[in-house]
Parts: C-alpha cells; structure tokens; sequence
DNA sequence: CGCCTCCGTTCAGCATCTTGAACACAAGCT
DNA sequence: AGCTTGTGTTCAAGATGCTGAACGGAGGCG
C-alpha cells in the first residue's frame, strides 16, 4: 500500500483555503494535475510534487513528517514496563513505538562482557542515550567510544551500531529512539541474507 | 535548480555499503534508474523513490529531513554537554532539535524543593523520562504521581504538566522530547489565520 | 429563465519516467 | 592470455506522469 499522498495533499490545501485552481496557479501546474494527485491516481514526481508544495508553501519534508498522535498513559513503575532481552541484555521499554506514538524510550542494562550485535538495517530513525552507570563501548559508523556515567550519543540509527560492555560492572543506559514507524510488513523479494559489507 | 536528490541518494547508498544493482534489487527497481536518478538525470515518481527508499532503508520524511552535510557528532562527554537553568534545576542538552533532527535528550537534576512552573501550553510533540535517582512529583493534566527510581513516565507536551522535587534527595531523571514541528516559513498572501484539518 | 464564475473531474496526446538489455572498465582467479 | 564477477553508464521501447481543453454541477445575479 502506498502512502496516501492525495489526502495529505488535500487536507494541507484545504487548511491553507485554497482550491485546486488556486493551488495550482501558484505552484505552476495544471489543476488537472492536482486532482490526479489528490484521487491517488498518479504518482507524482518529486519535482511536480515540490513545485506543488512550493505554492503552499511547505517544504518535502514537513510534508512527508506530517502524521497524527494519541496519548494515553501517562506514568510507568519500574514493576510493570515491559521488560525483553536476556540476562546479558536487559531493556525496560517505557513506551512502545506502537499506538502511533513519536517515541520509545528504553532503559537498558549491559551485564560485563554483553554486546548487541551488529544489528544492522533493521532500525530507522534517531536515536540518543544517557550513560547512568558504568562504561559502555560504542561503535557508530566507522568511531568506537567509550562512554561513561553522564556520557551520552547521538546518532541515526540506520548507520551500523554495535554496543559492548568491555568493563567489568554492570552498566546502565536510558535511550530514546525514534520514530515509532509501524513495521511494514515489506517482504523484498530476493533479499539477500548476507549481503552486507564489512 | 531542483533540489539534488541525486548526490543524496548516492550519499544514502554509500554510506550503506550497497552498489547500484543491490539496492536496485532489494528496491526493486532496475539499476539503471538508480544511476540516472544520482545523475539528476530524472525526477523520480515518489512511488519509486519510496521503492528506492524501503531498500535502505529509509522514509522519505528521514530522507528529505537530511542534511547535506553529512553525518554530525555522535558521541558527546558529560563534560561538554550544553547545560542551561539555574542551581534548583540544571539541564544538560545532549542533542538540541535543531539541524533536522528529530529527538532531544535531556539530563536533568532537580534540587530538593525545585520545580518546573506549568510550562508552555504551546509546545507540541511529546515527552518520556526515566528516573535515575531521587524521587520526583510529577503532575499531567488532572494526575499527580510520585515517581522513584527506574520509574517513567510518557505524556504529550500539549498537557499542562509540571515537575517537583519534593524530597530531600537529589533527583536525577532522563527525559527525551520530540520537538514541536517547525511552523510554516514564508507568509503566503491570504493565508487563512486558523484553519485545522479535523 | 439565462448568463456568469467558480468548483472538481475526465481524457487524448505529449513529455517524462522506467525498464531491460546492452556497453565499457576494473579486479580477482585459472 | 582468457574467464568470471563486480562496478557504473547508456539507450530504445514501453509505462506512466502531466498538460490543455473539455465536461457537468453548484451557486450568485440580472
């Protein structure tokens, strides 16, 4: 299923009062144009669709962020967050990047000696920590560093991420990643097991 | 002038370790529209660029939100951490969401008795911490919790919400916020003043 | 009523994107 | 040398986006 590009577009020119010829106008095209596009039945080029977004004006970007949010709970006891991993790896997950939410927030646990693969293409978007207790070794792209109580990181997740606890006490990490894209279940045909470079 | 989505995409690809043709074929697309994408030789349709992109992979949101500029800091030291507030509260920023990106992390510390005033009704996005150490008074919307160490708490920002360290203890917690999406730029001639798609 | 102006939709035809199969070059291996 | 596998590029032909001009409907006004 394709991302419903025509009702973004529509609601964004509706919420900027204008009509199809309108739009149009301003943006360079053809209102015929902006109907297909509304309708979903093109798929229009990333230089029609700027051109368009021109004459709003908004950028490619805010316009592909655009998405709704809900809240519902609010406050979260150490008993009751779900915790997954092993005895090496432990992650309490505050919030869960499900129920449309921006964010998941993790607090994490290395016992001496644990690691997390080479996990590599599976996340997207950003991600960020705080190192609360102990040190942790962290290889991002092509640098390794090691980080200790009050240290922190930055980085887009999809670049090659490997943490390793080289030391000998236990070391404790809250992380935040984003955004909580719901998984698309998008079996590649022919994707390759082990095609992955150093 | 179109925006070079050629030298981006190839910068994407790259920094993956994939050539052409394994990204054609986990895509899949042909090759040869890779290459004449990364030429600016054509525009691509969204579809295929979102084909394109699912092979990374990558939203187009992530995409367009890039920066040109590569790749920035990644690991930063307690001790360059940009810390802002007073003696009561002290905040250190760890990725400020400017430049694109997407997640603020905060380190905060609440000295006994401090409190955040029921902030900004403005600000948008949402917020998630954990408590480190100490105990905090949180209130969110009608709700009031204390919270202690390895608890969490999520809410939307849009909620009056307020912190108090009313303890005697230091209380020390992680908290990661979405930033506020920026506001459209350039004021267009005849924009409506309040006009929200339900 | 007729006439005008706006709206969004449709469609033939032209422009552009996309494919599939070539091409040329480089590196490793027999 | 040849052979194989990899890289990125090019190009005719087919698929799709896009235009320009139509269409039908919803008001407003004389």
């Amino acid at each position: 299923m394709t991302i419903d590009i025509g009702a973004k577009l529509r609601s964004v020119r509706v919420a900027f009062g204008l009509s199809q010829r309108a739009l149009a106008r301003r943006a360079g095209v053809t209102n015929g144009l902006i109907s297909l596009i509304e309708q979903n039945r093109v798929s229009p080029s990333v230089s029609s669709l700027k051109k368009v977004l021109d004459g709003v004006p908004m950028t490619l970007a805010e316009f592909f962020a655009m998405d709704e949010g809900g809240q519902p709970q609010v406050f979260f006891e150490a008993a009751e967050l779900v915790e997954t991993g092993d005895a090496a790896v432990s992650r309490k997950l505050v919030a869960a990047a499900r129920a449309g939410r921006q964010l998941s927030l993790l607090h994490e646990r290395f016992a001496p000696g644990a690691a997390t693969g080479d996990e590599i293409l599976e996340h997207r978007g950003e991600q960020a920590g705080v190192v609360v207790r102990g040190r942790i070794e962290l290889t991002v792209g092509g640098s390794t560093r090691v980080l200790g109580p009050g240290d922190a990181y930055y980085f887009a997740c999809q670049l090659p991420h490997r943490f390793r606890n080289a030391g000998r006490e236990v070391c404790e990490i809250v992380s935040a990643v984003t955004p909580p894209r719901p998984a698309v279940a998008a079996p590649v045909p022919g994707f390759p097991a082990g095609a992955e470079p150093a």
